[in-house]
DNA sequence: TTGTATGCGTTATCAA
DNA sequence: TTGATAACGCATACAA
């Protein structure tokens, strides 16, 4: 790697003569910035980053740190993140906390020294439980901003980003039992320990009583076998003419184990889930879903953080995203 | 953040005294050490990152540029590469080339001036359509080590992390063939313009001319209706018996066609496709496929990069992974 | 217009 | 056993 003292001492003039020259300071003569440009072009010189951010005492760079990678939603969150962090000239470093406490306290713990200006993150499905939030307040006090998306807790001081669960699976619900007259409507839950899980049971159920209706929640542990389950209870409760779920797998096999009940898809039952982009390509009919704006969530998450970082006004805002419900062909109204 | 300077100051000794107490070296007094250390801890003090990283020259981080993440396979990728980091003590700073030579060129020039010691890299759709090799040489000829992995470049020298396309769909044709008796095997392709494409059709068309049968491939372009194009083949093609997918999306679209045609799978078609992890749950009768040991191929991809990093040796390899035919509900042998 | 000196935080060499 | 000094590569205040 070439550096300044090189440049310097092929030219024969000093390294701050150099270090202006390529940042096109006003003290240097046209003369010398061409003769320094072309050497360093020749030589493909680029300054060091790290000594950069040494001396500037900023990293460009922020740390993202979620759950998991292969849930498609954070697959599409990140995607969001990268594309601000591209237009603005910061890295991402990416830590996955495999949904534990011990892994995110380690990650965020290995980048609090200097290695990154932020963080973005969504709390590990360990931490939302024992509801732990020590390792945010540490690194929040030691003035390294977090912002919180999704996945939050209540008692952290800082900018989030969160999608409006309740309000989402509310009308969606509603949407059902006023538009298509559905009554017997179950919703199906595996990430009922999770923030999210419990706002939209919570605007399903709300959603229910407001009309006297009587909730139907199923719950999916995550070792059960989830096939055997949804059919064993559309067997059990013939009278079912509607399903949610809440996640983007369980309404697909849903509607898989409703056709094997011959029933008819959106006639005998509707179906709304959860997804993203290509999800309703997977079953037939095309699921409807709740979509839930992932990539937005992403650009806002970087967008703010970015804002927070850069301004000197503190003033902690959480931001939410509404999401949309995407009428395809599970449901009878489009 | 706490320094060194901050501490050697409470403590009225000097700022190497200080930085050899916290190394725990042989010249410290134990007592000084016990000092130090307890300060330390009472400040929170952490090492900064960068300041290492400029003194020893290296950055323990690795760049990972990928095409995409919202497709499982990378994703699963990205998660085999950073539990390998997490456990090496190594960040990754990840890019998204979106399928574009271009934000791959401004990605690796922009990581290319001492922000990561290597990268590890999948080449972006139109890269690889363009054969475009140039930016990838030019760094390897600063020095920077690449690692190549699952779409790679023939003619460039570094390491690489391979599938074995060509034989997995081999064989899986030739399974369908001998052990099922089907001879009308239709293959669906979506990806022929990636090397991996190209292999995956070719190791079908070898063996379907091994046993001396007419290859039929049925390529959709990215903006087709890929529901209505498989529906279509079917229906004008009532004798297919076997459909292999080289993705993973069409192989379930074409078995949701196929039922709504009133074939029984897998007794009148066999369906085998290409995924991983939880693909099966989307499709009934779960579909079977080739298993990409995606995890395993980020896990190895970056045990050989820090590999080629940490040793002087600088022999290159190229490593093929075997990817494992996984019999679920859609072939009649399990 | 150019050069000298200093510092970012750390580590390593050498002197005390 | 401890401390002074230099160096990593860059940027800037200040001197010439």
């Amino acid at each position: 790697m070439t550096t300044l003292k090189e440049l310097a001492k092929l030219l024969n003039i000093s390294v701050s003569t150099v270090s202006k020259a390529l940042n096109d300071s006003h003290e240097i003569s046209e003369n010398t910035k061409k003769r320094v440009r072309e050497l360093a072009n020749n030589l493909n010189y680029k300054p060091n980053r790290i000594a950069q951010q040494l001396k500037s005492n900023k990293t460009r760079t922020i740390g993202v740190i979620l759950p998991t990678v292969t849930n498609p939603f954070f697959a599409e969150v990140l995607h969001g993140i990268e594309s601000v962090a591209a237009n603005s000239d910061y890295d991402i470093i990416v830590c996955l906390s495999n949904e534990t406490l011990y892994k995110e306290e380690r990650s965020l713990e290995l980048l609090a020294n200097g290695s990154v200006d932020g963080f973005i993150l969504a709390v590990a499905r360990e931490s939302q439980i024992q509801n732990h939030t020590a390792h945010l307040q540490k690194v929040i006090d030691s003035n390294i901003p977090i912002l919180l998306f999704d996945r939050v807790m209540e008692n952290v001081d800082c900018n989030k980003i969160i999608v409006d669960d309740y309000q989402s699976v509310f009308d969606a619900t509603l949407h059902l039992i006023q538009k298509e007259k559905r009554s017997q409507i179950l919703l199906l839950s595996n990430i009922e320990e999770l923030s999210v899980g419990k706002l939209r049971i919570n605007g399903y159920t709300k959603a229910m009583q407001s009309q006297n209706l009587e909730p139907k929640v199923l719950r999916l542990s995550h070792n059960d076998k989830v096939e055997q389950s949804i059919l064993n209870y559309l067997e059990e409760n013939p009278n079912i003419d509607a399903i949610i779920s809440i996640d983007h797998v369980t309404g697909i096999v849903a509607i898989n184990m409703a056709k094997k009940l011959g029933k008819n898809i959106p006639k005998d039952l509707s179906v709304i889930g959860f997804g993203y982009e290509n999800t309703p390509l997977l079953s037939d009919p095309k699921i409807s879903l709740v979509h839930q704006m992932a990539f937005k969530i992403g650009k806002m998450s970087m967008d703010l953080l970015i804002e927070s970082i850069t301004t000197t006004d503190t003033e902690l805002k959480t931001i939410v995203i509404p999401s949309e419900l995407e009428f395809n062909q599970t449901t009878l109204f489009k």
